[in-house]
DNA sequence: AGTCGGCCTG
DNA sequence: CAGGCCGACT
C-alpha cells in the first residue's frame, strides 16, 4: 500500500546510469511478457466467445462476459491502461507491434548478463498465477452466468424487446475498435440492466461484478508487483519495466489514454504512484525539452555551491535522489543548470551583439558592471583569486573518496569502456570549463566508465593540455589586441557572453551550445586575459618562459566539477544532436 | 625512472 | 587532436 521506496531508488539509479539502455527502453512501451504469457489468447477472445453462433442467443450474457474480459485484458496487458481504450491492449491485429515492444524492452538487458535469469525463473510462477488467474476468472464467470440465467429468458426477451438488433454488432465491433475502457465506463454508468432485472437479482449482479472485478485486479497486482519488486531480477530489469509500464502512455496514444490513466487507482503498483521519480534520462527530453527558457541565469549559480555541495550530499546518499538532480540539471531545470539546447538566441545578450563588441572582443570597453556583478561574481576579478584557494584541497582531496564510494555502489550496470569515444572528449571539453588542470584522479572520479589505464588517462590528460593550448592562446591573441586597441587599465577587461572572445572559446569547447558557460568560467577567462595583458604591456613576453607564471596563477583557479558530471551514464546522447 | 605540462608539428 | 620532444619535478 505504502509507495515502497526501494523500489524507485534502483529504478532511477539504473536508469540514469543507463542512459542507452533507458533511452532505448523508453521507446519500448509496454512490457507485455504478461500478455504473452497469459493463457488466455486475447487476441482470440474476440473472435472465439462473441462471434461464436451459439453465443448469439443470449447476447446480454454475452456482453457482460465481454466486459469481464474486456476488464481483465486491460489490467494484464498493462495496469496503467487498464481502464484506457488504448489500441496497446486491444491490438489483437497488431501482434507485431507487441512483439516489437517486447524485443525493445528485453534489447537493455544485453547491459546485464545475457543470461537473463530474472525473467526465465521469474516466468513459471506468474504463469502459475496467471493461470490460477484464469480459472478465478472462469469461476466468477460462471457464477455471472448462473445468476444472469436464473431470470435469464426473461431478461433476454425484454432486452430484446429494447433492440437486439444493436448488441451483436456492439460486441465484437467494442473489442475490435479496441474500446477496453468501454466496460468500465458501463460499469461506472449503470447502463439500463436494472430495468429489466429484478431488483435483487441485479443487486447481486452488481455485487458479483465488483467482487470479480476486484479479485480480478488484486490478482493481477499481486502477479505484477511479483513481477516488478522481484528482488533477485537486475535492477535494470526492475527499472525498464516500469519504464516500460510507463512508456505505455507516453508513447504516441490516442486521445483518451490519459484521462483513464488518471482514472487509475493509484495505490496498485507503488511504483506506478510517482512515475516523475523514476523517468528516466532518455524519456525525459521528450516531456521536457531542453530548449527550456534558462536565462535569467539564478544568481545562485556560481562556485560557491558546487563546493559545499560534496560535503553536504555525499554519494552516500540514495543514488536515486542525486540521479533526479543529475538528471534535472542535465535538462535544464536544476537550479544551477548549466544546459540549455536553445542557442544563442535564447540570449537578449547574445542575440544582438553591439557593434562595440563586435569590434572589441572582449568587450570589456562597454563597462557594463551587470554582467560582472559582485553577485555572480564570487571571484573578484584581478585580487583576490587565491581566496578561494583553501577551498581547493579539500575538494581535491575528496575525489579519492569519492571515488571509493562511486566504486563500492551497485553500478552492475555502467558499461565501462576500454577507450574513449567522442562522447568523453565533449564531457572533457565542457569540464574545462570548471577545470583547466584536472589531476588524474578527478578525471578518474568522473569518468566512472572508463576503464583507465595508463594510456588512457595520459590521452585525457593530453586532452586537457591541448584545451589548456588553445585557451592560453585565445587569452593571448585577444590580450595582444587589447593592447593594440590602446587599452591601458586590465581591469576593464571582461568577457561578457556576446564577446567574440567568449564566442571563440563556446564553439571550441561547447560545439552545439548545449551547455551553458558556467559564470566562473568567464571569471577565470577574464582573469587570464588580464594577466596576458600585464605580462604583455610590461614586456614581459620577452621572457621565453613568461606565461609560467600565468599558468601558475590559472592552475590554482579550478572550480568544483558539478556532480552531473559524474554521472556514468553522462547523457551522451543528448549530445548526440 | 616515471610523470606531467608545455611546445611544436602534422 | 595526437605524437614527439623537452624540461621540471618527485
Amino acid at each position: 500500500m505504502e509507495p515502497n521506496p526501494t523500489l524507485l531508488a534502483p529504478q532511477a539509479r539504473t536508469c540514469s546510469h543507463l542512459a542507452e539502455p533507458c533511452r532505448k527502453g523508453a521507446r519500448s512501451p509496454c512490457p507485455q511478457e504478461l500478455g504473452e504469457d497469459y493463457p488466455f489468447r486475447w487476441s482470440q477472445v474476440p473472435s472465439t466467445s462473441l462471434a461464436d453462433p451459439s453465443c448469439l442467443e443470449d447476447e446480454h450474457v454475452q456482453a457482460k462476459r465481454a466486459r469481464v474480459e474486456t476488464i481483465v485484458r486491460g489490467m494484464c496487458l498493462s495496469p496503467s491502461l487498464q481502464s484506457g481504450s488504448a489500441p496497446v491492449g486491444a491490438s489483437p491485429g497488431c501482434p507485431g507491434k507487441a512483439r516489437d515492444r517486447r524485443r525493445k524492452q528485453r534489447l537493455p538487458t544485453q547491459q546485464g548478463p545475457p543470461t537473463a535469469p530474472g525473467s526465465g525463473r521469474r516466468r513459471p510462477g506468474v504463469r502459475a498465477e496467471l493461470h490460477l488467474l484464469q480459472q478465478q476468472l472462469e469461476r466468477l464467470q460462471g457464477q455471472v452466468l448462473q445468476a444472469e440465467r436464473g431470470p435469464g429468458p426473461r431478461s433476454v426477451q425484454q432486452r430484446g424487446g429494447c433492440g437486439p438488433h444493436v448488441l451483436p454488432c456492439q460486441g465484437p465491433h467494442k473489442d475490435l475498435s479496441g474500446a477496453d475502457g468501454h466496460g468500465v465506463s458501463e460499469d461506472q454508468h449503470s447502463p439500463a440492466q436494472p430495468g429489466f432485472l429484478p431488483s435483487p437479482v441485479w443487486a447481486s449482479l452488481e455485487i458479483l461484478r465488483r467482487e470479480l472485478t476486484r479479485a480480478v485486479s488484486q490478482a493481477v497486482d499481486s502477479v505484477l508487483q511479483e513481477v516488478l519488486l522481484d528482488p533477485p531480477g537486475p535492477p535494470a530489469r526492475l527499472g525498464r519495466s516500469f519504464q516500460g509500464l510507463l512508456e505505455g502512455h507516453s508513447e504516441p496514444s490516442p486521445p483518451g489514454v490519459s484521462a483513464c490513466k488518471d482514472a487509475l487507482p493509484l495505490a496498485v503498483l507503488p511504483g506506478r504512484v510517482q512515475p516523475q521519480i523514476g523517468v528516466p534520462l532518455g524519456n525525459l527530453p521528450k516531456t521536457k525539452p531542453l530548449d527550456s527558457p534558462r536565462y535569467p541565469i539564478p544568481p545562485q549559480m556560481n562556485l560557491r555551491r558546487y563546493q559545499s555541495a560534496p560535503a553536504n550530499c555525499p554519494l552516500t546518499a540514495p543514488s536515486h535522489i542525486q540521479e533526479n538532480q543529475i538528471a534535472s540539471q542535465l535538462l535544464g531545470h536544476g537550479p544551477n543548470s548549466h544546459w540549455g539546447g536553445g542557442g544563442p538566441q535564447d540570449s537578449p545578450s547574445q542575440s544582438h551583439p553591439s557593434s562595440e563588441t563586435a569590434l572589441r572582443p572582449w568587450g570589456a570597453a562597454r563597462l557594463q558592471p551587470s554582467l560582472v556583478s559582485p553577485a555572480r561574481c564570487p571571484l573578484p576579478l584581478a585580487s583576490a583569486p587565491l581566496e578561494r584557494l583553501p577551498l581547493l584541497p579539500s575538494v581535491k582531496m575528496e575525489q579519492s573518496g569519492r571515488r571509493a564510494v562511486l566504486e563500492t555502489l551497485p553500478f552492475s550496470s555502467v558499461h565501462i569502456q576500454e577507450g574513449l569515444n567522442p562522447g568523453h572528449l565533449k564531457k572533457a571539453k565542457l569540464m574545462f570549463f570548471f577545470t583547466r588542470y584536472p589531476s588524474s584522479s578527478l578525471l578518474k572520479a568522473y569518468f566512472p566508465d572508463v576503464q583507465f589505464s595508463r594510456c588512457i588517462t595520459s590521452q585525457m590528460i593530453k586532452w586537457f593540455s591541448n584545451f589548456r593550448e588553445f585557451y592560453y592562446i585565445q587569452m593571448e591573441k585577444f590580450a595582444r589586441q587589447a593592447i593594440s586597441d590602446g587599452i591601458t587599465n586590465p581591469k576593464v577587461l571582461v568577457v561578457p557572453r556576446d564577446s567574440e572572445l567568449f564566442r571563440a572559446l563556446n564553439m571550441h569547447y561547447n560545439k552545439g551550445n548545449d551547455f551553458e558557460v558556467p559564470d566562473c568560467f568567464l571569471e577565470i577567462t577574464s582573469l587570464t586575459l588580464q594577466e596576458f595583458f600585464r605580462a604583455v604591456s610590461a614586456g614581459k613576453d620577452s621572457d621565453p618562459s613568461w606565461k609560467k607564471p600565468i599558468y601558475k596563477i590559472i592552475s590554482k583557479l579550478d572550480s568544483d566539477i558539478p556532480e552531473i558530471f559524474k554521472s556514468s551514464s553522462y547523457p551522451q546522447e543528448l549530445f548526440r544532436s
